[in-house]
DNA sequence: TCGATGGCTTGTA
DNA sequence: CTACAAGCCATCG
């Protein structure tokens, strides 16, 4: 059972916004981002009390930086292999803590740019009706923005909440060219 | 182990 | 349009 010794923390600052990357420093895997606005020790508050072992480096800028990109709706290389998915409920340190929970982080993931899905449609590719466990999830996200789950909304289209509050998933929708009209969002065909 | 609690949904009024 | 109620089911304490 093997145990993070130590998490490298990286920041990066953009449009008064604050996002920081936990890494581990023995599988090089990212076990955790937070975004703050527009506190940077609130940011990185999330990371150090689920990692009290840590030291902070610009190692991992580069990621954090990508991160704010999708935020500002750019295109970035970011792949789901850079974060820690795995399951082992021996281990308290991996921050995905259910089988559950890493297939609807994937298929979250899958989410296209520019797109929509809904905490429903998802449930439903997992063959389940825990649309609310859906939102569980994506309440507890370790990675937002990499797993966008700013791009799932309620069936009826309307925003529903957001961990960052819902002015942030409207700005995320709106700088990746999702039609939205007050809180619904508006198909383009 | 079991009740309470959700970033939800559908139905009814 | 709003307001509940009941159902759902994974997670947490």
């Amino acid at each position: 059972m093997t145990s993070f010794n130590k998490i490298i923390i990286s920041n990066y600052k953009s449009n008064d916004l604050y996002y920081s990357v936990g890494v581990s420093s023995s599988t090089g895997k990212v076990v955790k981002i937070s975004l703050s606005n527009p506190n940077k020790r609130k940011a990185n508050a999330e990371i150090i009390n689920s990692y009290p072992n840590f030291e902070f480096s610009n190692a991992y800028e580069d990621i954090a930086r990508e991160i704010s990109k999708i935020y500002e709706g750019k295109k970035t290389n970011l792949k789901l292999d850079m974060l820690e998915l795995n399951v082992d409920k021996s281990n308290r340190d991996l921050p995905v803590k259910s089988s559950f929970q890493k297939d609807v982080l994937v298929e979250t993931y899958k989410i296209p740019y520019g797109e929509v899905a809904t905490y429903k449609s998802l449930a439903e590719k997992l063959k389940t009706r825990a649309y609310r466990a859906v939102g569980t999830v994506m309440a507890n996200n370790p990675f937002p923005l990499i797993i966008p789950c700013h791009r799932v909304v309620k069936s009826d289209l309307t925003i529903g909440q957001y961990g960052g509050g819902p002015k942030m998933k409207r700005e995320i929708l709106k700088n990746e060219g999702v039609n939205l009209k007050g809180d619904k969002i508006i198909k383009t065909c």
